[in-house]
DNA sequence: ACAAGTACTTACCCCAAAGTATGTAACTAT
DNA sequence: ATAGTTACATACTTTGGGGTAAGTACTTGT
């Protein structure tokens, strides 16, 4: 167990700053590398883990089921599994998640006037 | 000198994923902990590197100027410097900078209907 | 003489995110 | 019998972002 300290800015800002800065909050629900580019295979319609990973073939599984799970902790994902053998879990945004198309249509459109593809 | 794999996940990102995907590509721009509340607060105006500290009382001098010069890189952010004693440097926000305010706005709507602040 | 302010720089540490590799349960098709 | 499919789980390692602490050069105020 190593000791962090109390005043460090770090928990400082898990108390504060996550809380209050609403970008920061933002970042914390979508950032990452993987986050964004699940979302946006996920806006085409609901996927199954299966198809997500197909569409996806950079990523490896463990990223994978991380994010879905850390997506449906925030409400921006919702998880659907049929009790059939093989299983058949589907994936699909929430309300929350849907309405994420706002912001990273926006950062689309600045990525393309600032220089990116 | 501790080798990383050709093949590996984390270099095909940086040949790939990060210049055809237009939101890691913003990622990789603004995010993290600090740009974006460092652009925040150079959004009102541009600043002196004394007054950026003190608006941002938590964030260490290290990451201030760190975040500063990837900024510069980036083009998202001009350095001004005039050559007096005592030093006056001051940031202000390029074209490009400015250009994110529909970006974290769009974050900071988000954040305000899902639950934040 | 020396503390204080300005805009940094440098060396070092820590941890969480990301990646690698492998294993599992339950069934189906050959 | 055994290979394949689906949707995971788990142990281990690496790496980069962020943090701490301290020092620098130059000048002004007392």
């Amino acid at each position: 167990m190593t000791a962090v300290k109390e005043s460090s800015t770090r928990n400082f800002n898990k108390g504060v700053a996550l809380t209050s800065c609403p970008v920061t909050f933002v970042m914390e629900k979508i950032g990452g590398y993987w986050k964004p580019i699940i979302i946006f295979h996920l806006m085409s319609g609901p996927k199954r883990y299966s198809e997500l990973k197909r569409a996806i073939p950079q990523i490896t599984e463990k990223m994978l089921i991380q994010h879905l799970k850390q997506l449906q902790n925030d409400d921006l994902v919702h998880r659907d599994a049929q009790a059939v053998i093989p299983p058949v879990v589907t994936y699909s945004l929430t309300k929350s998640g849907e309405d994420l198309f706002q912001v990273l249509d926006s950062m689309v459109d600045w990525a393309i006037k600032n220089g990116s593809v």
